[in-house]
DNA sequence: CGCGAATATTTCGTATACGAAATTACCTAC
DNA sequence: GTAGGTAATTTCGTATACGAAATATTCGCG
C-alpha cells in the first residue's frame, strides 16, 4: 500500500487481494466439504432453481458456458447432478442434482460464507449497506466499461517475438555445472 | 440480484462480478497491448523495482511463488525480462527488465487500468475514499478469516466416490443413436 | 420438404492460480 | 568438512476461467 498510488490503483489492488482470498479459501473448502466455491455455486443453483439449461445455469452464477460445462463434468463425475438431453428442445442439456447432491446443499446452506458472513454481520446495518453499495458502484462502473473496448496501444513492433518462442519451452537460467 | 438474499450473501455475489469483469478486461488487453493484467503487474514490479528475486516480487505482487514462475515464463518467452541467478544467495532467481520491456511500462503507465480509472476519477472524492474504505474493510475481514480453518462438515460418506471416477472422462449425458 | 440462419453445448487452446513435493543452494553445529 | 536443517525456486497435478471453433439441433422461409 504505497502511498504514492492513486486511489483508484489502490482500489484495484485492494479488489485484487479479496480476490486472492476467496480463492484461498475455495481452496480450503475442498477439504472440508469435497467441493470449490464454483462447485457448490453450480450445485446450489442446480438444486434452487430445478432442472435448468446449462445455459441458464451460466447467466445465473455469471461464468461462461465453456467453464460451467467443465465444472459440470466434475459435479457430475462425483455423482453430485446429472446430466438429460432437452425433450421438448433437445439441442439443450438439463441439469438435475442426484439426492447425494440435494442433500449436500440442504445440510450446508451457509457453505459459501460461514466465516465472512459471521464477521459481516457484526458490522452496524449502515456500514453493511453502504460496503454492499460501493462494491455495486464499482461493478456497474466495470460492466458499463467492459462494452466498449478502445484499441489502446499497438503502434508496433509487438508480434513478432510471438512464433520464435511459442513453444512453452523454458530456457534454464543458467546451466549450472 | 435476488430479493430473499442477505446482504452478505450479496456482497460476495457483487465481489464474484467485479472480478469476472476485471477477468474479461485482462483478455482484452491481450490483444491491445498483449499482455494480460498479471503479466504486467508482474512487468511493471521488476521494473520499478530494479532487480529483485522471485519471492519479492511473488509478495508484492500477493501471488504465490510457483505462479509467478509461470508467468515469468512467458515475459522471458516474449523477451520482456530475463532471469539471472542470484551471485550472492545462488537460491535466489533475480529478474531484471529488458530495454523492450521497461519501454512497454514506460509507454503505458495506466495501462492497467485506463478506462476504470477514468470513470472512477469522476466520482467526488469522499465517494472515493468512501470505496477504498469499504473494500479495505473486507479485504482486513478475510485475510483474517485466513488463518482459522475449522474443518465444518465431512461425517462420512464423502471420498469413496473419489477413486472409481477419477479419470476426467465424461459420460456421454445419452447417446442418442 | 429442405436449406440456411440462429441457438445450445462441447471441444480445444491458453492463462491464471495454488499446494505439495522435488530440487538446489546455503548455513550452522559438530 | 560434512551432516542436517533451512530457504528459494521449480515441477507436478488439479481446478478455474475464457474465447473461438466445432458440433448438434431447431426454426423460419421459400
Amino acid at each position: 500500500m504505497d502511498a504514492s498510488q492513486t486511489i483508484s490503483q489502490m482500489v484495484l489492488e485492494t479488489l485484487r487481494k479479496i480476490n486472492r482470498a476467496i480463492g484461498l479459501r475455495s481452496r480450503q473448502l475442498v477439504k472440508t466439504v469435497g467441493l470449490t466455491v464454483p462447485q457448490m455455486l453450480i450445485l446450489k443453483e442446480v438444486v434452487e432453481s430445478g432442472e435448468s439449461a446449462i445455459g441458464h445455469v451460466a447467466a445465473h452464477v455469471s461464468l461462461s458456458q465453456a467453464t460451467v460445462t467443465s465444472i459440470v463434468d466434475r459435479l457430475e463425475a462425483h455423482g453430485l447432478i446429472v446430466r438429460r438431453r432437452g425433450s421438448a428442445d433437445r439441442r439443450k442439456v438439463l441439469l438435475a442434482a442426484t439426492e447425494r447432491g440435494a442433500e449436500i446443499v440442504a445440510r450446508n446452506p451457509a457453505i459459501l460464507q460461514e466465516q465472512f458472513t459471521e464477521a459481516f454481520s457484526k458490522l452496524e446495518p449502515w456500514e453493511q449497506t453502504q460496503i454492499l453499495s460501493s462494491l455495486q458502484r464499482i461493478a456497474t462502473m466495470m460492466n458499463a466499461e467492459q462494452i466498449a473496448v478502445p484499441p489502446i496501444l499497438h503502434e508496433e513492433s509487438w508480434s513478432e517475438h510471438e512464433s520464435e518462442l511459442a513453444a512453452t519451452q523454458r530456457p534454464e537460467a543458467s546451466p549450472v555445472s
